[in-house]
DNA sequence: AATAGCTCCTGATGGC
DNA sequence: TGCCATCAGGAGCTAT
């Protein structure tokens, strides 16, 4: 599932192989994979503009367009993309094909078929669904932790979903999720408004070094996840927690659990992250 | 306003 | 072997 890390790896690897390439047409074999206009109205927009950069925020793409367009890209579950020569017989799960210049296509795929993307006007960008309310990027700059003594404490959920809020911080999913909470000794099912803002300190830093440390290591390639290239990241072999349910803690050696919180699963250990009491 | 629940999809997995 | 049921999971939407 790609979170941000594995967005941003998408985004360098787009940048370094269809940036700077036109767009001549675009197939489309799934209808509801572009959410804001039919297949054909997509083409007759998007032809012949060109790729001028691929940014990202939070785990969307943005390709910036010629003729001040945006493709607003989000993989969800199992999106993604790459590219053939020109001509290659699509696949059962490539779902879009962008038939670039120099006999290059630019392939999305998603098995799920949950991935979206939207063409708008540069201008309308931050009003796309999910862009409309997007939290601040989890890096220094960014993530105050000011912000986040006061978004804790106004809620009273548990963490976990809470910082799989988008509004909320932008860009962690289930796999960060459950290690910076690890790595703080955090509960999963703890009130947010019970987090201490030495904690929150504390985890405001994990996340930030998390969301980095992954972005160097190419992301975590669990079920699907290959960059532009077709590559798979490394990170998945730094994780402390996720997919390591009924292997020891690391820290101290406990089996870790799974347990489901708020319909995800959510691994942690018994021992390390203990829920305070009321 | 905050938050819980439902939905979209298909491959993988398990029971018999 | 094969068939059906169950499940995972991000986020947009609806309901409360």
């Amino acid at each position: 599932m790609p979170e941000l890390p594995e967005v941003e790896t998408v985004r360098r690897g787009l940048n370094r192989l269809v940036k700077g390439q036109t767009i001549e047409s675009v197939e489309v074999r799934w209808d509801k994979t572009i959410s804001n206009m039919t297949p054909e109205e997509f083409d007759a927009e998007i032809a012949g503009r060109t790729i001028e950069v691929v940014e990202r925020r939070g785990k969307y793409l943005l390709f910036r367009l010629s003729g001040k367009k945006t493709l607003v890209s989000h993989l969800r579950m199992e999106g993604a993309y790459y590219t053939m020569p020109a001509g290659t017989e699509p696949g059962k799960h490539d779902l879009v094909t962008f038939k670039l210049t120099d006999d290059i296509d630019l392939f999305y795929r998603d098995t799920r078929k949950f991935g979206r993307m939207a063409l708008v006007n540069d201008t309308d960008v931050m009003s796309v669904a999910g862009l409309a309310k997007i939290g601040p990027e989890p890096t220094e700059e960014a993530l105050d932790l000011e912000y986040m003594v006061t978004i804790f404490g106004k809620s009273r959920t548990a963490i976990k979903p809470f910082l799989l809020d988008q509004s909320k911080i932008a860009g962690i999913g289930n796999i960060y999720a459950d290690e910076v909470l690890w790595q703080t000794m955090i509960h999963p099912l703890t009130k947010t408004n019970d987090v201490t803002p030495t904690e929150l300190a504390e985890l405001r830093l994990n996340i930030i070094n998390e969301m980095a440390r992954s972005i160097a290591h190419h992301g975590t390639t669990v079920h699907s996840f290959t960059d532009a290239f077709g590559e798979a990241g490394e990170f998945q072999n730094e994780l402390d927690v996720y997919g390591r349910h009924g292997e020891p803690c690391l820290r101290c050696g406990t089996e870790l659990v799974k347990i489901k919180v708020a319909q995800r699963g959510t691994t942690f250990c018994p021992k390390c992250q203990i829920q305070k009491e009321p």
